[in-house]
DNA sequence: TCATCATCTTTAAACGTTTTCGCTTTCTTG
DNA sequence: CAAGAAAGCGAAAACGTTTAAAGATGATGA
């Protein structure tokens, strides 16, 4: 490859001038900067990040950490879309991403290990499960500059969807089509299943409707084998419910079809409603009723947040910001009042 | 950080030792080797992946290009169960990825040079759509170590979904529960999407079916709108199939909701076959029958080739590798013949 | 005893940058 | 016109490694 020293050569400066003028400096003259910036477009010059990097303390890039038993975020809609928005945000900035996992060559790392091998300029984590690991908490002490999605922490910025307003909004469209017999099927325990779990809760209080232990289950996320069962164990309470909440899109379809091979039909039968919003909730039929939540802007804004992070001009204690998502009104639940 | 400097004041031996001992070469002792093993855990060392590539001219970095007009290719579940997949098994020697898109900070950079920039050992370029692009040609010509995925070329190993033996063994599927009268809908203009069609067609000649043209249409990959213009397109033919295969299982789901929306029920009034063999296809009902592309070994194969590669421990010249799906035989074409 | 050899260790250069500091040269200004 | 300022450039060190080559030490054999 062609490098500094040999853009020096072919314009009979020292290697300083280059490094100056190919960044901008101003204690070089205008015309000299503009003939080594030519001389290296025409020598198809292009900076060697790793020894910029050895110099600078800066990478340009970001460290991803899918924090997650299943090892499967890639594959789930969700985290793939709220991925994707944080990559093109990034890299508009001029960053690459590395995915930080446990496993990199026969030496194991931790996270926090591989990030420092990778000198990475700050780490974005998603929560998917629950944060118990000790992993975690040695890459959360680390003071490397990092912002979470969904999950909250007092020690960096964090961006989450908003399941407060996103449950309360469900479950208030549901009570709203006359439905007072409402199961929910939470999914596995994490800060994103609780709060959604206790926003259900309150909002069924709040509407005066009795809390039924035997309609909440806990389910998992994305697991249709295990919604199956668990739908066909609420139904076998005597007095069955007439609308189930279940923890994700995914999950409700495989319900949906679950239901439809026992016979029942919805939303005729039985009320559906999912979370998330995938784009196939609004392609099947019945159409979903469920909460949308706004992946793009998430990781967006955290692209945004841990870009000035970086850059310093960010405190660290910032306020968790939550993102708003939004009921997509299917055909899934059945107006009770008609 | 702490660095090979460090050790080496700790232990009283020359950083030349430390390095060697670390990496261990033959010519330092064994008890010294201990020492400085000991002492580098004891003091948290980790090696600097940028120092070391600067000298070795090894990042143990991979980029991973999608090749692609949507710039959609991670919120696809078929390339992030390859992308998966391969990541993988990369991991597991050593290697991380690097995201290669055209669209790195200011100045814009081609594939081609973000690699030069990023200094990846290889890449693995996963194919979308047609390969009509400059930039692309630039990088294949560039020398580096390359595999592609669903694309094949002289110039390196390849790993390509055996889409000919798919089609072949939908087709005969169909044709054997008495269907003759067979349209497909295929998808944007690809290696992958002539392939199939080219399959189509012969399977026919082959079992003795007319070829319609009113039966081929050209849809769009993973495009629930477009997939139902034209299945309303193709029925409202004087002389209707009785079996539709569409591009993939994305659109036969979007297919079969579209036709029950017109009063039709799949497969008692018309026949759906998809391609891809996606999770949720087989979790919705009727079970979609559809063609179950092996991502996973994909992924691991295009791997594997890739390192050998970059090992040197492969010819450059090696014939594609054909992975072979199978058949998932679900409830979406009727049985004609009973 | 001395040359030879094997074994272990160190010196020093190199990878491609950035950046501090000092050196020239030219420009201002009183 | 002298002196000081400003502008432009270069020398050199540094970042953390690897590695070729040379050096040191002790063992071996004649």
């Amino acid at each position: 490859m062609v490098s500094i020293k040999d853009i020096a050569a072919a314009c009979g400066v020292s290697i300083a001038t280059v490094s100056k003028a190919l960044n901008d400096h101003k204690d070089v003259s205008e015309t000299t900067k503009r003939t080594v910036q030519e001389t290296a477009k025409k020598m198809g010059y292009f900076p060697n990040s790793q020894a910029r990097a050895l110099k600078t303390n800066r990478t340009y890039n970001i460290g991803v950490l899918f924090s997650e038993l299943t090892n499967s975020g890639l594959t789930q809609n969700y985290f793939a879309s709220v991925l994707d928005s944080f990559k093109k945000q990034v890299e508009s900035a001029g960053f690459d991403i590395t995915f930080i996992s446990g496993n990199i060559g026969e030496r194991k790392m931790t996270p926090y290990e591989h990030c420092m091998y990778r000198n990475v300029d700050g780490v974005l984590i998603v929560s998917v499960d629950d944060f118990v690991d000790n992993a975690m908490i040695e890459l959360m002490k680390s003071g490397l500059p990092m912002v979470s999605i969904d999950y909250i922490s007092e020690n960096h910025p964090s961006v989450v969807s908003d399941n407060e307003t996103g449950m309360r909004q469900l479950v208030e469209y549901i009570a709203g089509r006359g439905h007072t017999k409402i199961a929910y099927i939470y999914g596995d325990s994490s800060d994103v299943t609780s709060i959604r779990l206790r926003t259900f809760k309150e909002t069924l209080v709040r509407l005066n409707i009795n809390i039924r232990s035997e309609f909440l289950l806990q389910g998992r996320y994305h697991d249709t084998k295990c919604t199956e069962l668990l739908v066909k164990q609420v139904l076998s309470c005597s007095d069955k419910p007439t609308c189930i909440i279940l923890p994700d899109d995914f999950a409700a379809i495989g319900a949906i079809n679950a239901l439809e091979e026992l016979g029942l039909s919805v939303p005729e039968d039985i009320s559906i409603a999912g979370y998330d919003g995938i784009v196939l909730s609004q392609v099947l039929r019945p159409k979903l009723t469920t909460i949308r939540q706004d992946t793009e802007r998430m990781g967006a804004e955290a692209a945004k947040r841990l870009i000035a992070l970086i850059n310093k001009e960010l405190p660290e204690d910032t306020a968790p910001l939550s993102i708003k998502g939004s009921l997509l009104e299917g055909a899934s639940v059945k107006d009770l009042n008609r």
